[in-house]
RNA sequence: GCUCCCGUAGUCUAGUCCGGCCAAGGAUUCGGGGCCUUCGACCCCGUAACGCGGGUUCAAAUCCCGCCGGGAGCACCA
């Protein structure tokens, strides 16, 4: 068996993708990100603040990436912040997702500096709420969520918005001491209610919520907005850099507006847009969802397209993050094929990744008149004899696709490697049973159609889980049998698969998740 | 509706801040050819773009104005 281990595969690709991602001809070069303005190499803070509420998805990965080469670049910290406020009764913090999202990291190769938890964190949003409300910069508002919303459309005033300092400290202690039940009271910034942006006027800085955290649960009733903890946050953390996507604008304002009236010279920020992955449209609700009912098979179902289940089909980390950083930091809101992502993978797997006989939906081929045929010594890559060789069974019969066999009815056809034979004229019946005669014509590797196949004698059973959730099941060369948890083939003619992690050893069926063609 | 952001080939991206070296570079896709016993890899060739309209200027992808198109936000979610 010459297949690699994942460890010498690694070791692979660490010799290609190193020195040789550097060697291209220049004027080739993928674009860098742009310099961070004013970063000090040794010095640079960033931080990953993730709602744990559901898996790291391939639109994360840009967030993991980009904060991870500027960390690189700097020498400096990245920290994983949990944004785990309370949320809201439809978005709520999953606590299995705070070992699943650091486990995404790790696959993703990008480890914490540090971790953090904002619910440790929430006493030390009070005496920054005060100093805020001392500063004259918030007021207590008690209207409802609906007038409030209201008012703010109409650019009105709330009554308690010309509150005196001493009845909005009042207000203030009474919401800490547990006098206003849940939407009776919330502390709002003082902004401009004649602001041209309506998101923008009298944001809430805190609120009330008896609603039960997974970590501290109902600890705190006074839970702060992720505007007002971001810009306590990156002041006490000492972030010097904070890299977000473009959805999160109006919270910059917040926290300069913030660190304007306290005083205080807070980090720039940097944006970039919306990824999406034409294949990939679902939502992380809509996964969190699902995957909740159980009509995915957790968060490394492919159809999530979850960080984990990019592992799981075989795309390397180095692949993401190129396809990742080939983005730079541009604003556009941006749909990608996944082609994209799946050329980098092949550029740095393809020439590491053994070749393997897999028939899906296989149908019998019986082959009258053939020699007696002994094994062949097939190379493991057609291009790299140093990947080795495998013995694989050449006498019939065999197991073809019934696709190829209903394709070519009729027709002369080469098995891969080894013979030429008619097929019959009629396309096999149906059933998984069936069985077709084919006639021997030579040997000679004529230009004819090349359809893979497997020898029954040694065959082994494969199960393919694919990109829509589905198993396909077929036949694989003998070699199959030995293969290991995590180990990358390409199969022939159909794709880049990868051993699930779970396989243990001499399993039958193989089974393995399909990565891209 | 209001606010902000974006608009370079099929899809991404470089160039736009500091106008000329851009008759626009790269990647990927697609088409053609070659090669290897894969629909994969590799090699060669090719198609293909500055959203529209004005203005400034000797000169505009780059500066100014208007329009059109796309996205996001307008939660006591993050």
């Amino acid at each position: 068996m010459g297949a690699l281990s994942a460890e010498s595969r690694a070791g692979e690709l660490a010799r290609l993708g190193g020195p040789a991602a550097n060697e291209r001809p220049a004027g080739t070069d993928r674009p860098e990100l742009p310099p961070l303005p004013g970063a000090i190499p040794g010095s640079v803070v960033l931080r990953l603040a993730p709602f744990p509420n559901g898996a790291l998805h391939i639109g994360s990965a840009r967030m993991l990436y980009v904060n991870d080469e500027y960390r690189r670049r700097y020498a400096g910290k990245l920290y994983l912040v949990f944004d785990d406020t309370i949320g809201s009764a439809e978005k709520r913090v999953d606590p299995a997702m705070f070992d699943i999202i650091r486990h995404d990291l790790d696959i993703a190769g990008v480890p914490p500096d540090e971790v953090y938890y904002k619910s440790d964190r929430i006493p030390r949003f009070y005496p920054w709420a005060r100093r805020v409300i001392d500063r004259g910069g918030a007021y207590v508002c008690v209207c409802p969520a609906e007038r409030l919303r209201e008012n703010r459309e109409a650019s009105r005033a709330c009554p308690e918005r010309s509150q005196s300092l001493e009845a909005t400290v009042e207000g203030w202690e009474r919401m800490l001491a547990g006098g206003y039940a849940p939407g009776e009271a919330v502390l709002r910034l003082r902004t401009d209610l004649a602001d041209p942006d309506p998101a923008f006027r009298d944001r809430v800085l805190m609120r009330v919520s008896d609603l039960d955290h997974p970590r501290v649960g109902r600890k705190y009733r006074v839970w702060p907005m992720l505007e007002f903890s971001w810009a306590v946050d990156d002041v006490e953390l000492g972030v010097t850099h904070v890299l977000r996507g473009k959805d999160l604008v109006v919270e910059d304002r917040m926290e300069e507006f913030i660190w304007r009236l306290l005083g205080i010279q807070g980090p720039p920020f940097l944006h970039w847009g919306l990824l999406r992955v034409r294949e990939a449209k679902i939502s992380k609700s809509k996964s969190v969802a699902e995957v909740r009912s159980g009509e995915f098979d957790g968060w490394a179902d492919p159809r999530t397209w979850s960080i984990d289940s990019l592992e799981r089909r075989g795309i390397h980390p180095e692949a993401l993050r190129r396809f990742t950083l080939s983005f730079g930091l541009s604003l556009s809101d941006i749909e990608v094929p996944a082609e994209t992502l799946y050329a980098e993978n092949r550029q740095l797997i393809d020439a590491v990744t053994p070749r393997r006989a897999f028939v899906p939906d296989p149908v019998r081929l019986e082959v009258e008149g053939a020699p007696l045929l002994e094994p062949l010594e097939l190379a493991n890559h057609p291009d790299h004899p140093e990947l080795g060789i495998r013995s694989v069974t050449a006498s019939g019969p065999y197991w073809l696709p019934r696709a190829e066999l209903v394709r070519h009815v009729g027709a002369e056809i080469r098995l891969k490697d080894l013979l030429n034979v008619r097929l019959p004229a009629e396309p096999p019946e149906g059933g998984s049973g069936a069985v077709v005669s084919a006639q021997f014509t030579t040997l000679a590797n004529k230009k004819l159609p090349r359809i893979q196949w497997v020898a029954e004698s040694g065959a082994v059973a494969v199960d393919m889980l694919g990109l829509d959730g589905t198993h396909r099941s077929g036949r694989g060369e003998r070699a199959l049998r030995d293969s290991t948890a995590g180990q990358s083939f390409q199969f022939e003619r159909v794709g880049f698969v990868r051993v699930e992690s779970n396989r243990t050893p001499g399993e039958e069926p193989v089974r393995v998740c399909f990565g891209h063609p």
